[in-house]
RNA sequence: GGACAGGUACCCAAGCGGCCAACGGGGGCAGACUGUAAAUCUGCUGUCAAUUGACUUCGGAGGUUCGAAUCCUUCCCUGUCCA
């Protein structure tokens, strides 16, 4: 009786992930949990460094989601002490030591994006300094004794890494270790992550043995691509749809994604179950606008996030700005202190170009207007007689007024 | 500690005394087109001044030279091999 309960829990667990290491193992827990009535703990690191969640992210606190929609308990570990090292997943590159201060302000800013997806009742927060600080040289080196370097140098990126002669830092090889050790810290039964992560979730499940736990379920979820539809969403390259961001920007983000990864991001970013994303992918082969789809895509994105109608309105805003060519709604302001400027100069003191060299070159190319009219000329006077539109661009606006 | 190879703009990567603000690719931005901020094509991509010009930039600091990213000295950093 429990055991089919608990099988019905694995298949629903088991939608959308990319690894679980093991099934089996993952049973056994889904059913002791059951006997006991104890809730199931699971792990999901995050870096502290770039408080922003996206939707990659998002893909991997759905399923945490899901766990505590089945009971268990979400235990999230800002890794406050492993950002100091840096995470050497993918490249390497070295992240600054964050203040106690910033901490505490991306700890709040996580929180609050971190609950637009789980239920603050059943999730823990914790920071790895909490038990990483405490540990003395002596607890480091035999935690360093509890893993070889063979193993550590079977990960993908390190070996590649040495194979061509780019350097690898002492520090970044005791990264995994130190994020295995949350894992005992916090005892966990499953630990998240993104693909990428697997090795290094798996470390966490050596150490617990090492350390006499039972081994956590390691559990992955695919990786998604960003905007680009080829490197996977990251804040670093820029290619990153933020959950806490407007509206208007996650639909026009949503817009801009490749036609080929329509039906991934349905599939991982959406609730719509697999038959429905089955007849939008038929749909598109035969030959419909993928561009409807996309527009569904964002709108089922936002509602998520926000709401039905917000969600209807960024997409009209995008058709009317986008497609009929009309001026959105609520455009910023900028007051001109003098009432007739060079154009050049407006354009640079408003920000919206870097430098008057780019200023110079974006109006030659023609992606200047004032009031729907190009301005071809860099040395055009524009008198502020009254409120005026300026262009700078397809997306930039700003409503220009007088003194 | 020794030998060798390297450190070039946001990234990768050419250049090895003047024609270098520095080839090429990626990224970014813009224009055209379109079904969208997809795809494709084209242009731009150090700053300031502007038709030609000036300034800052090729790991750091000095030096040689009319003139250096390019040669020399020294320092720092990275990799490979040897001890």
């Amino acid at each position: 009786m429990k055991i089919m309960q608990a099988k019905r829990t694995l298949e629903i667990l088991k939608k959308g992930t990319d690894r679980i290491i093991s099934e089996d193992g993952l049973l056994e827990k889904l059913v002791s949990s059951q006997k006991t009535g104890k809730p199931l703990r699971a792990k999901l690191g995050i870096d502290a460094s770039g408080p922003d969640i996206h939707l990659g992210f998002a893909v991997v606190l759905r399923k945490l989601r899901q766990f505590q929609d089945l009971g268990h308990t979400a235990v999230l570990i800002i890794g406050d002490f492993t950002g100091s090292i840096g995470d050497p997943t993918g490249r390497s590159k070295t992240r600054p030591q964050l203040t106690d201060e910033q901490i505490k302000e991306n700890m709040a800013r996580y929180q609050e994006q971190v609950f637009k997806i789980l239920k603050p009742e059943q999730t823990e927060f914790r920071c790895n300094s909490e038990w990483s600080n405490p540990l003395t040289s002596k607890d480091i080196i035999s935690l360093g004794a509890k893993y070889t370097v063979a193993r550590i140098l079977e990960r993908e990126d390190f070996s590649e890494r040495l194979k061509q002669g780019v350097p690898l830092y002492m520090h970044e090889i005791l990264y995994p270790l130190f994020q295995g050790y949350d894992s005992v810290a916090v005892k966990s039964d499953i630990e998240l992550g993104g693909a990428d992560q697997y090795w290094n979730l798996l470390v966490g499940r050596e150490l617990q043995r090492e350390f006499d736990q039972e081994p956590q379920i390691v559990m992955t979820m695919p990786l998604l691509e960003g905007t680009d539809g080829k490197l996977k969403m990251s804040k670093s390259y820029n290619n990153y749809i933020g959950i806490a961001e407007p509206a208007k920007e996650i639909f026009g983000k949503t817009m801009s994604i490749p036609d080929q990864m329509i039906i991934k991001y349905f599939q991982l970013c959406t609730d719509l179950d697999q038959n429905e994303i089955k007849i939008i992918e038929q749909a598109m082969k035969a030959g419909e606008n993928p561009k409807i789809f996309k527009e569904r895509l964002g709108k089922e994105i936002i509602t998520l996030y926000y709401s039905k109608k917000e969600a209807d309105q960024a997409s009209q805003e995008f058709e009317s700005v986008f497609k009929l060519g009309q001026i959105p709604e609520d455009i910023e302001e900028f007051i001109v202190p003098s009432n007739q400027t060079n154009i050049v100069e407006l354009l640079v003191s408003t920000k919206m170009m870097p430098s008057k060299s780019e200023a110079r070159r974006k109006i030659l190319e023609g992606a200047v207007e004032l009031n729907g009219e190009r301005i071809l000329d860099p040395y055009f006077e524009v008198n502020i007689d009254g409120p005026k539109i300026l262009k700078a661009g397809k997306r930039k606006f700003l409503k220009i007024l007088p003194q």
